[in-house]
DNA sequence: CGATTGACAATTGTCGACAATACTGGGAGG
DNA sequence: CCTCCCAGTATTGTCGACAATTGTCAATCG
């Protein structure tokens, strides 16, 4: 071994290439949402064969971000206020049931990476742009799902995630000011913490609920 | 239009049908859990080409029936205590939101679906085999699912829902008697068709996560 | 002038073949 | 007798081509 530190390389099979570049040009947005898209196109641009590419577009559908119509093609989700209502519901069901898991079964390492998540944010909110402060919610609120240890929360979790980023991101201004935000989550994560999962759970479907009534309000006044 | 009862003929693609083919023949036990399967076999057992039975079988894999080692194999879903676990709290959460929302939106064609789904099981109860109590109880429950009118917890919900079957079937002896089984959904349905959004998930909660329990503890004890 | 029918183009649905990769068994070397 | 290397085999990964289906548009008929 010469080299401490040398560059891992990537070692994917090239379909799930194809995966993390469609859902990332679809949840930034450039692949425009409800544009309508063809196999024979995207492979060629992608310089891969149509089963391939084929494959990873119905891997995107059972994550909704693209649906087929038979024999006629592809198109890319455009969210509205009932995909928000939808989305925002079910994120906090399934959050509920993160916090409650993890404050139920604390460990050095979760508890570790749930404050370091947590740090992360009070420092975005401190003073970092709103793209940060977004992202680095976004990474404290996914913490605590993995915190919970549970497989198929997880997967069921990173489903809708591309689409919670897709809503973000639609209404590009955050509601609220960063000291705000950070006094929003230091509950939900000291309830974890300290080992209660009632509260846990509450707090946080609280949060994510009045959270999400308000960016689904602020979406519904925009569009209409 | 000469006649007014003409059969509808079935137009599927042939992947959905292998799709569908699939999943029944693991949730009955067909092919045995934990059981390799190879695709070159599989698509000259089922008479149609790998590329199309693969693709059927990626869906399945996100579906968690099935997983793929590269280069090697698939391999079927055996359930252990652990996965067991993870499906009843999930089950739970998402149930929960589902009787929240239903009980939300009463409706007159949901108000109907329920009780048929509701006397159903109550028939099943009191002079119906295990495999028809147990059929019922699961009826109601996706009854309940579908009156949230929620397409994306619809979509979550039918990803355990082969899952739980598995299960069900795996311990094979119903764990209560009918009239027990009916006295428990009783109030979980009336809780929704009084339109109490609170009591309803926090029953329907209760109920899920207690039979889960029973449920492991029978699957582990009955393990080792 | 409107409606219907037919052909055409675009797109997905399905397939068989070739390439890349991981497991397995045997043989050479120590 | 044990270990390591190497070739063979089985299996998935990827590809390009052909078949089936749908929507469109123009020509024709009433």
């Amino acid at each position: 071994m010469t080299s401490a530190a040398l560059r891992k390389i990537e070692r994917k099979p090239v379909e799930v290439q194809a995966i993390e570049a469609l859902r990332e040009a679809i949840v930034d947005g450039t692949i425009p949402a409800g544009e309508r898209i063809t196999e024979i196109n995207l492979s060629s641009a992608m310089n891969l064969s149509r089963a391939t590419l084929r494959s990873a577009l119905h891997q995107l559908a059972q994550e909704g971000l693209v649906t087929l119509v038979p024999y006629t093609g592809w198109r890319v989700l455009k969210l509205g206020p009932q995909d928000v209502r939808e989305l925002y519901t079910l994120r906090a069901a399934l959050e509920r049931l993160a916090a409650q898991l993890s404050a139920g079964r604390l460990d050095d390492a979760m508890r570790a990476s749930l404050e370091a998540a947590m740090d992360a944010l009070s420092e975005a909110c401190a003073a970092g742009s709103a793209d940060e402060i977004a992202e680095a919610d976004f990474a404290l609120h996914k913490a605590i799902v993995e915190a919970a240890g549970h497989g198929r929360l997880r997967s069921q979790y990173r489903l809708i995630e591309q689409q919670i980023r897709m809503y973000i991101r639609s209404s590009d201004a955050l509601l609220a000011g960063g000291a705000e935000i950070r006094a929003q989550h230091v509950p939900i994560v000291e309830a974890i913490l300290s080992g209660d999962p009632e509260l846990a759970g509450r707090l946080s479907e609280e949060h994510n609920l009045s959270e999400g009534r308000k960016l689904s309000d602020h979406v519904a006044a925009a569009a209409g």
